[in-house]
DNA sequence: TATTGTTATACTCTATAACTATA
DNA sequence: TATAGTTATAGAGTATAACAATA
């Protein structure tokens, strides 16, 4: 069953019709990435956090709040775990003593390079599965994607 | 910047370059997406079984819960939270006095496709300001993500 | 005895309100 | 006064353990 039935899957290419697929495709694909963590025993929004300062380096809790879309107090509990579990680091800000610097320890920046890297390895198995035609669909998906999420 | 301009978006076709592009549009697209909820006063995991039961009928409490991968005790919450708001109902089952059915009323099927709708609406505006051909990339990837999904 | 479903209880995550320290 | 961050407290969701009813 690979090529030649798939009924729902190539219906009018009306907008509308294609949405709700593609929605349904997406975040079924995305919970099934998120299942892949690291032994890390990290929820979602602690690991998100790291992932964003691993990513763009150190920050304030408030910075990080808006960023998560998160209220300041649940932020200071998720920063408090990641801190206990010597994954991150608080010290003074230079320039204005109310505030706090936020940075990713190595064990912290290790954590995130292992949980993306196993993600990466479960897709990737899958991708290789696939026919170099079908990669270079998504390739292309891949940029379109990227637009409409950034829209 | 739209065809010129994407170095990264089509490297070279390798499964294992792909699949870190490829993760991190999926989940930031899904991540905008679950921020796109629809007024109904429902919480995520209420209206998954909502939808559920809409789509493939009524069915037992204990069926339900193994479905969205909760305990029994949770799925218990959950109904009892659906029945006060008059969106399902539990009958008893004809066979086993033990089990209940849940199935949704008329007012609970109206409000998953309402729902349904509203979330599609957002997506469905960002797809019609594509070109075809970009909207036919994305009903291809939508079969295959399904698959990478499934297996 | 085994199974279905519920109740009792606790833990996690998030929120609002009130407080402290600094600008 | 205004802002950054924390503490206090409450609500929603899920979990395990213990219990009742039925098979």
């Amino acid at each position: 069953m690979n090529a030649a039935t798939k009924p729902r899957t190539v219906p009018r290419a009306g907008a509308a019709a294609l949405a709700a697929e593609l929605r349904i495709a997406v975040m079924r694909a995305s919970r099934r990435l998120r299942a892949e963590k690291s032994d890390a025993d990290l929820s979602d929004g602690q690991y998100s956090v790291l992932a964003l300062l691993e990513r763009e380096g150190p920050s304030t809790p408030r910075e990080i709040a808006l960023h998560e879309r998160v209220q300041p107090p649940s932020m200071t509990r998720t920063l408090t775990a990641l801190l206990e579990l010597g994954l991150v680091t608080r010290t003074e800000h230079p320039d204005d003593r109310r505030q706090a610097l936020v940075a990713v320890t190595e064990a912290g920046a290790t954590t995130v390079r292992e949980t993306r890297r196993r993600r990466d390895a479960w897709l990737a198995r899958r991708l290789a599965a696939l026919t170099p035609d079908e990669r270079a669909v998504l390739a292309r998906a891949t940029e379109i994607l990227r637009r409409i999420a950034d829209s």
